[in-house]
DNA sequence: CTCAAGTTTTACAACGTTATACACGCCGTG
DNA sequence: CACGGCGTGTATAACGTTGTAAAACTTGAG
């Protein structure tokens, strides 16, 4: 029922290997033959059998690209970007996702699920050094997000630390003295410390003081979240008169508290976000967030993984994407015309 | 440097067969004998080849899911939980986006984009009826959404007529007598359609006009779609006092448009979405919506497709997933004490 | 017209797995 | 003690593809 290159062959009258050799566009093939062959593939239909071709090559042309939620659209947005990069390379992507947690980022990352795959893009959130270093895989491996230290794999990432700077010296600018963060994190992960660090550096740049009471940790990275960490520091007794947020979703949560408790935004607190999601230009107060270029990640990342498939397979590198601190209502408040976007 | 059967045959002086019979379980092997080939496997550390497998059973252990967009948390929500779904069954999820446009779809009813699956469960948004009838394919097919007319496919959807005529009987009920539509499609699109035919009969049957002036049509599904069509409504001078919108996205576009336009919601307009995306629990008013069992669907949309797999292919059927109308604030209004969720 | 050198095509052997069919031992039965 | 029957293990042949090496065909020079 199926057609193979046996039945190409016969069709066509030479052998399988002409057939296979016209097929993969092989140099020594005379016009007329490929022509020839070229009639029977069409006329039969034929389409190379994916899996035999992998078993042979050692390829699937798989990639994964395991993430932490898919619920955050950032992921979301990010997955349309890699799905699209890779199909440029007629690579397809598997998904799937860890929910964040160390046992399944393992789990992942030694290559458990797909052994199917020719290369893995892992968005870690609590993963450790110690984690990757006795990794027993082939497969090529790419960290999307940054991490703070030199492991033998690429990582793309936007610059944390100076992305949150960048939100904070916004909010500072704005004469605002007392910045919360939400979305510190108990397990220490990685892109958390990074922004925590961003916050306190920038702070003390500008004199003020880095108030870690003002700091709240969560378990999740979920709109509940930041709602909670929001209450947690209101119901402390605190008011501080601006918040930067791990992530968007984290900000809107956030955001809907003031909203409850009957603080206006951004008279009475500044909000920052991270990630510019779309959501956050839709709610009733729009949201300030550092936008990072998604598109340039995902193709980068796919680049990244298809580039150690050879056997030349380059030096591991940090690679920076571009990110821009979009400014929003959250922080400048609602224009007196209508808002474009 | 890859441990296959033949490695750990010879290691455990047996044939090949041997070992595959007790990796594949198969009956007739003496717990002595198993347990000796269990132990060299566990000593070299073997893990079965994937792509020799799919090359000798045909079958490839991946079901792809087609969706329009993952933008939409909709949609990602519902990814997780096809993916938990089949990795119950030990099934890998390959992703795709048609972006929703009937090329795209097309091309993926008809396999083109990955030859490699076992099944292949899609979610159309303007794919026809006859496009799918010339499809020369024997790869198992799902449909998610609800399709009007009888396809030797199995639909999984919710009663989208019934589902759309709660939510504005619900509107009725608060004494709304000018309920708008945003987000009807000038494609014809079906599950659009059919949300349209929800609204027109509710109203009808409780003796209200279904006022066309009111529906307005979209060309997207996002947020920024909301908010055009809700502007187009306003700027056409009508000023209904209820929105029922085709998704959660599209409402929360409308609610800022609102916003903008001074108008309180629910006390000047009352709107319903559709999907009961997590985004809508977390705005300033939080929004009334369908809610779906995603989770069902999920789980039915995988086993629908793998049991399609064996010789024995079930009649194809129209699944009904359970659905919910969850009242928030964009219908209630604010509740005197603080909500919960 | 022969032969070397090049070009094109072919036969065959893998890749790692499972299905088929068969061989072997063991048991209980006639 | 032969015999069928059952339960267990094994050799062999696929699945569809590509790399290798050799065969067959050109071509052009001597």
């Amino acid at each position: 029922m199926r057609v193979s290159l046996k039945d190409v062959a016969a069709h066509a009258g030479v052998s399988i290997k002409t057939v296979s050799n016209v097929v993969n566009n092989y140099q020594h093939v005379t016009p007329a033959m490929r022509e020839r062959v070229q009639r029977s593939i069409d006329a039969l239909g034929y389409q190379p059998n994916l899996a035999a071709r992998h078993l042979r090559k050692g390829r699937t042309g798989i990639i994964a690209l395991a993430l932490p939620e898919l619920g955050n659209p950032y992921f979301a947005e990010l997955t349309a970007s890699v799905i699209d990069a890779a199909s440029q390379h007629d690579y397809i992507v598997l998904l799937d996702h860890t929910g964040g947690s160390r046992d399944q980022e393992l789990l992942v990352s030694q290559g458990f699920r797909a052994r199917v795959i020719d290369g893995l893009i892992l968005s870690p959130i609590e993963l450790r050094t110690e984690d990757l270093r006795d990794r027993e895989q082939d497969v090529p491996l790419v960290l999307l997000g940054e991490r703070d230290y030199d492991l033998p794999y690429d990582h793309i990432a936007i610059d944390n630390v100076a992305a949150a700077r960048d939100a904070v010296r916004h909010l500072i600018e704005l004469g605002r003295g007392e910045v919360a963060f939400i979305g510190a994190r108990r397990d220490r992960s990685e892109p958390a410390q990074l922004r925590v660090r961003g916050w306190r550096e920038e702070l003390t740049a500008a004199g003020l003081p880095a108030d870690e009471g003002l700091v709240a940790a969560v378990d999740g990275w979920g709109h509940a979240d930041g709602a909670r960490a929001m209450r947690h520091i209101l119901d402390s007794g605190r008011r501080p008169d601006a918040v930067f947020a791990y992530n968007d979703p984290m900000a809107i949560g956030a955001m809907r508290v003031l909203h409850e408790r009957g603080l206006r935004v951004p008279e009475d607190v500044a909000v920052v976000g991270f990630d510019d999601v779309i959501e956050g230009r839709f709610g009733a107060v729009t949201l300030t967030s550092i936008s990072p270029d998604k598109a340039a990640i995902g193709r980068l990342a796919v680049e990244s993984v298809l580039a150690r498939l050879g056997d030349s397979a380059p030096e591991p590198r940090r690679i920076w994407a571009d990110y821009q601190l979009v400014k929003r209502e959250s922080t400048l408040g609602r224009p007196a015309s209508p808002p474009a976007s």
